[in-house]
DNA sequence: GGTACTTATTAAGGAGACCATCATTAGTAC
DNA sequence: GTACTAATGATGGTCTCCTTAATAAGTACC
């Protein structure tokens, strides 16, 4: 009951949970006519009719033309505008920053990477940021003015108000106001969240996870980490720290990588960022030592991993991050010591979004906060679809 | 967004939502004018009043005669009736049953306690239960049909139906229809919880951790728990198995109790139920080989306790059950070995509520049910205050 | 004891949002 | 060209809320 309002309304609240209810109906789906508008909330034709003009004249929502052949008179249609905003996420990794482009119905309308070396001074990586972010815009014909909001996804410890404390991988990234930072770059409000936190969203909102109220996301790459979905929302914690089971000593999970990447099957001089690939490789082949490899890797991660599942008890967890492309290598160890000690066995899948995880994950991100902007039932009226004005962040 | 109703309403919503805002500013506050109700929930003087007055209609709400000696017309003043239904919270332990007696408000009016035997028959510990929860209603004078809600809390692993699967303690708890049997007994909807959870939620409604949104409770005493509060909101997981990190073995949980129950200045012959108590004050007096013992147990506790905290970041830990009486020993080594780990340390805290944690926690969560069936603002429309009908569990 | 002041109550008028109903319209089927 | 189908558009009614103004019931003070 917490986070009920405690406030009544009037005749315009009650437009407003109507008008917000037609929006939902509309979001993601085909055009619908006004009997299906009507008929999935709940209002009368003439009601929906009212509420539909007036977000056609908001600019929410847009006729388009009539589907043909059907019996009757043909019913005019009605869509979600969701080109009527654009917003961007980024994932800023030590070795890549990605970016891409979105509508309001998260559809990715374009996508840059751009190789970035990790030891770059600030002013280098915040230039990269704003030309990948540039480049998307320009792929999509678009400009800075045209942006509503944009989400970056980092490594490190993020506090609430867009402050990174500090980056195992990224040395610049120390005591820095990244939203800050950002904000004087992009005309628009700006949202910094942790990386494995956002690709947990995205496995949850399109991913293999898709549906689940509590979910695990495992990071397993050349660091380690997890993100936390808990009753269908990202879970930040108090002090944004949460999914920090990395520094648990019992894990192993510091050193972990290591058994991947410096296995005897990895050849003299590989370079590190494809060194675990070899290993995975030989293991998928039957290799016996990097089967080895393999299986004191994973004795560490079933550590973590039964830690969170034995707390919060998941309906799924996710494998994601750079070694889960061997997730076929690493799932069947994993579940057989998981098996031993859960209680209950949650599903375990690798993750079906590959390396896009984190940016998917920061336009959900952005679109969560856009909706809490415009239509949370218990917000102020609906605005008519202009970018947000950047104001202090709202208690999520 | 996902728990979020699609549907819309039409005018008698709109009362309802406005009728739900009067009670909550109404309950568990002092009696209020309808001035300071329209304050409260934004609502014009006569709406107020037109509420107001369908709520008295209803049951709900209760005139009180006006208070004396202020300016102007003395106003009416109104109170929510939480004397209209009635609930009983128990907790079944291997050692106790405890019951108490609860208007809506979640204020006690009885209590009861009575010894059990761990290994009593199953009709034993049934029985035991039925005579708890009469005495209760005996001492506030009521009966059986008064009754709106029976809570329970006991140890071992519950579905979300009310079956227990097993009990560490109990051995009679073994795959058995708890809710089942004991709706047999009670004319009422009978719910079953985990006891730790239960106790979680006590500490977060009532007690040392009021008001946080993300609290740890860990459970220690002759056998090892954590419940969690996730959001303001009791988490169970997906098959009502959260918070069993003592099944991890890094943890060394399962035997941890031992340290404090089977030291050297523990006398020969004490009970199992007093050793705890006697290395736990031989400790607090500087013994070194108490302290020796303490520190063995502590650092286990801190295992589970870490991984839990760097999961979730949540904003306070609270210690309870038996071994918390002797918290003032317990939470300085246990900080002290916290803070090497934590990356944010949240706040540690005793528990306040001691014994009667589970059964008020019961309480709590008894009401959080009853307020779902009648105040959800996306349920159906207000009820009059009847016994709720015996209907199968909505989805929390 | 009477008057001024303060605060609540009650009543009346008006606006907004919903619903049900029915005549009308624009297609398809034959 | 006629029958059928399904959506549209218009009308009137109800409900809930709001604002405003007149009335009522106390206290404070002379």
């Amino acid at each position: 009951m917490s986070s009920l309002s405690l406030k009544g309304g009037d005749l315009s609240r009650l437009r407003q949970l109507n008008s917000v209810s037609v929006i939902k109906a509309l979001r993601g789906a085909e055009p619908a006519t006004l009997s299906m508008l009507a008929e999935r909330t709940g209002l009368s034709r003439p009601s929906t009719k009212d509420v539909v003009d007036e977000l056609t004249g908001l600019g929410w929502v847009e006729e388009v033309p009539p589907a043909a052949g059907a019996m009757g008179r043909p019913a005019r249609r009605y869509r979600f505008r969701a080109d009527g905003g654009h917003l961007v996420g980024v994932d800023i990794g030590a070795h890549n920053i990605r970016a891409a482009l979105a509508d309001l119905d998260g559809n990715v309308l374009a996508e840059t990477r751009r190789p970035a070396r990790p030891d770059a001074p600030l002013e280098e990586r915040l230039a990269a940021i704003k030309r990948a972010a540039l480049s998307c815009l320009d792929l999509g014909g678009l400009t800075m003015s045209d942006l509503w909001m944009v989400a970056v996804g980092t490594t490190g410890l993020v506090t609430p108000e867009g402050r990174i404390i500090m980056s195992a991988s990224i040395p610049a990234w120390k005591d820095l106001d990244l939203a800050g930072l950002l904000g004087e770059t992009f005309p628009c409000r700006v949202l910094i969240e942790n990386d494995s936190r956002l690709a947990a969203l995205a496995e949850t909102r399109r991913g293999v996870a898709r549906g689940a109220r509590d979910v695990v996301f495992l990071h397993v790459g050349r660091r380690m980490g997890t993100g936390l979905i808990l009753d269908g929302k990202l879970h930040r914690g108090f002090g944004a720290a949460a999914g920090e089971i990395v520094m648990l000593p019992e894990t192993g999970w510091v050193t972990a990588p290591e058994d991947l990447n410096s296995s005897a099957v990895v050849p003299e001089g590989t370079p590190i960022e494809d060194a675990a690939g070899f290993t995975l490789a030989a293991a998928r082949n039957g290799d016996a030592t990097a089967l080895d490899a393999v299986g004191r890797f994973t004795k560490k991660l079933a550590v973590g991993a039964a830690a969170a599942i034995l707390l919060l008890d998941p309906e799924i967890v996710v494998l994601g991050g750079g070694f889960s492309r061997s997730a076929d290598v690493l799932l069947p160890p994993l579940r057989h010591r998981l098996e031993r000690v859960c209680l209950r066995m949650p599903k375990l899948r690798g993750s079906t979004l590959g390396d896009e995880c984190v940016v998917l994950g920061a336009i959900d991100y952005a679109i969560d906060h856009l909706d809490q902007f415009f239509f949370a039932p218990d917000g102020p009226a609906l605005r008519p679809p202009v970018r947000p004005a950047i104001v202090p962040e709202r208690t999520v």
